[in-house]
RNA sequence: UGGGCUAUAGCCAAGCGGUAAGGCACAGGACUUUGACUCCUGCAUUCGUUGGUUCGAAUCCAACUGGCCCAGCCA
């Protein structure tokens, strides 16, 4: 049996592999953990599969668990939207879907832990005073006036800050660690902060709430997290991280591993930019095909195959990178081929009349609708008098190697009949208006039984049958860099719109589902928009185009 | 001498002391009921730079040089 090439293991199995070997963990548990901020995207699928694989792999257990540990950002539409997307991607996080704002209980009872060993206290510094007392990048930082209170006012003024006797940002509890650190997030970061506002979750139950860099590690904790994965900013907070995790005694200490983000080349990617981008009213919403989000991309046509493919062979390290959006293309046309019809769709219709076919005459044709895949079955296309086919694959005077249609040329109309070119109809102004052509009877299906051969074969769709609809070309919203300009501008790409064509298509194609995909013969691949239906009729949305290497020859002198 | 990370082709990326995998992109050819697909072929005498160790270095050592991250009561 041929065994599929595997891949070169990434950098975390191998950690993984050592741990277990040594018996620092005998299971794999990991978790996905955003912050329902915003919608997913592209980048938060690497990271989504990279810990789902990783657990499918090691027959270990993956959670999602939302990090709502601040209320001022977070919202319930997007704690739908997260779930909805990660279940999408085939992320099987079974029935654990977790909260972070369900260890609050948990969590302050670490802090209370931590004030009772000496290691955290209460300050009255405000912001600006702590981030002067915090020093600098290169200078150390001062202690607070506050750092050696006594363990048991601490613990009263904490309490006090649980039952609401203080003002936002009059009092925050702060770790004890060392404000001469050269990593500035070891110099007595603050823990809890009081902030009212209402959460989504737990309500107004609380008016503290935990910061991050002491949540995380606790909530990886008590989950029973082995291996932590983060991204690369995180690594610095790795210490920290781990002085959690000890002083809080957690009989199952998880470990944070760090991995680069993913980059795509010319697309903006980024929950920040691309919130920015739907707020100020850029795009349409946050499945705008133009962005890079999951939905977007659902939207579009792409397959949770695909982006999984794409993951998975752009692979994971530690340096900075930016994949080529050829990439992603590449994974969803691998994926399609195979699974979709070809179907015949002309973006620029150009009429053809075949001057020898009985005039009122129609007959069906039978097709196969998709060569390489016979599950897929056939279809009848309607043939007569007049069709439409693509203007560029009509030329009056064709370059040297063009072998598609012309006056005295014979073509291929796929799945049809070889026809020959005999002349042209033009109007006033000398603009094409139509191509006379005579058909041969004896090729009917596309094979000739004298067995000549034609070197060009092209779509075509017909004339009478044929229904309009529109198709959507989207071309990705994109910066220069990807990224907005250090003045928050962002320079758009003049492409970055839509551009909408009214192709003519296949009578066969006017009740297709939502989200059905086609590959187009030449045009591309095509999906149904799930959002654009007119008149019943369904528009499509173009994922990505086909190559076509055809090149007019340069003028030799 | 602030700390941390990182550097292999146009883009990803393996490699872990024995003489540079693979994919994308690109180029050429064969095939073809679409110039797609498929199939061949080509594409790093060299791994950021410079030294050193070694019979042998992308791999070990030293110095240097780029790039990224960190001074939220964001995550």
């Amino acid at each position: 049996m041929e065994e599929e090439k595997t891949l070169s293991r990434n950098f975390i199995e191998t950690e993984i592999d050592n741990d277990l070997a040594e018996g620092v963990y005998d299971t794999v548990h990991t978790r996905f953990p955003p912050e329902p901020n915003g919608y997913l995207h592209i980048g938060h699928a690497k990271s989504i599969l990279l810990n789902y694989g990783l657990a499918e792999k090691y027959h270990g257990k993956f959670n999602l668990r939302f990090d709502d540990t601040n209320p001022t950002k977070e919202k319930t539409e997007f704690v739908d939207s997260i779930t909805a997307d990660v279940r999408w991607l085939g992320a099987d996080f079974e029935d654990r879907l977790f909260f972070a704002s369900d260890y609050f209980d948990t969590m302050y009872e670490c802090a209370v832990k931590l004030i009772k060993k000496g290691k955290a206290y209460v300050c009255d510094l405000s912001a600006d005073e702590i981030r002067e007392y915090r020093g600098t990048l290169t200078e150390p930082g001062k202690e607070s006036p506050y750092r050696n209170r006594s363990v048991e006012e601490n613990l009263q003024l904490f309490e006090d800050m649980k039952n609401g006797k203080f003002a936002d940002g009059e009092k925050v509890l702060r770790a004890k660690i060392d404000m001469a650190s050269a990593n500035i997030n070891m110099r007595d970061p603050v823990i809890y902060r009081v902030a009212r506002i209402t959460h989504h979750n737990t309500g107004d139950k609380w008016c503290i709430y935990p910061m991050y860099d002491f949540a995380h590690p606790i909530e990886d904790a008590v989950e029973h997290i082995t291996h932590s994965i983060c991204t690369l900013e995180f690594e610095d907070h790795r210490p920290l991280y781990d002085w959690v995790v000890r002083e809080c005694e957690f009989d199952h200490p998880p470990r944070q591993i760090e991995f680069a983000k993913m980059y795509l080349t010319n697309v903006i990617t980024g929950k920040r930019y691309i919130k920015k981008l739907v707020e100020d009213g850029i795009v349409d919403g946050w499945d705008d095909p133009r962005l890079v989000t999951i939905a977007a991309l659902r939207r579009r046509g792409y397959t949770p195959e695909s982006i999984r493919t794409f993951v998975e062979l752009s692979g994971v390290s530690k340096s900075n990178s930016s994949i080529d959006y050829a990439f992603l293309e590449y994974c969803i046309r691998e994926d399609l081929k195979l699974k979709c019809s070809r179907v015949m769709a002309v973006l620029h219709p150009l009429k053809v009349i075949i001057d020898n076919y009985p005039e009122g005459k129609t007959e069906m044709l039978p097709v196969q609708n998709n060569l390489e895949n016979p599950e897929l079955g056939s279809r009848e296309i309607p043939f007569s008098r007049e069709i439409y086919i693509e203007e560029e694959d009509f030329m009056e005077e064709p370059p040297k190697k063009y072998f598609r249609l012309f006056p005295g040329n014979e073509v291929r109309l796929m799945n049809a009949y070889f026809v020959t070119c005999t002349g042209v109809d033009k109007d006033e102004n000398g603009k094409i208006t139509a191509v006379h052509c005579t058909y041969d009877p004896e090729t009917k299906g596309g094979d000739s039984p004298d067995g000549r051969k034609v070197k060009g074969t092209i779509h075509f769709v017909n004339a009478s049958t044929a229904f309009r609809a529109e198709v959507r070309l989207y071309e990705n919203i994109v910066n220069e860099e990807g990224r907005f300009n250090e003045d928050g501008s962002l320079n758009l790409n003049p492409n970055s719109r839509v551009v909408i064509e009214d192709a003519v298509l296949e009578p066969s194609l006017a009740a297709v589902q939502p989200l059905d995909r086609f590959q187009f013969v030449r045009n591309g691949y095509f999906s149904v928009d799930p959002k654009g239906f007119t008149d019943g009729k369904p528009v499509f949305n173009r994922i990505v185009s086909l190559k076509s290497s055809f090149k007019v020859p340069a003028k030799t002198e």
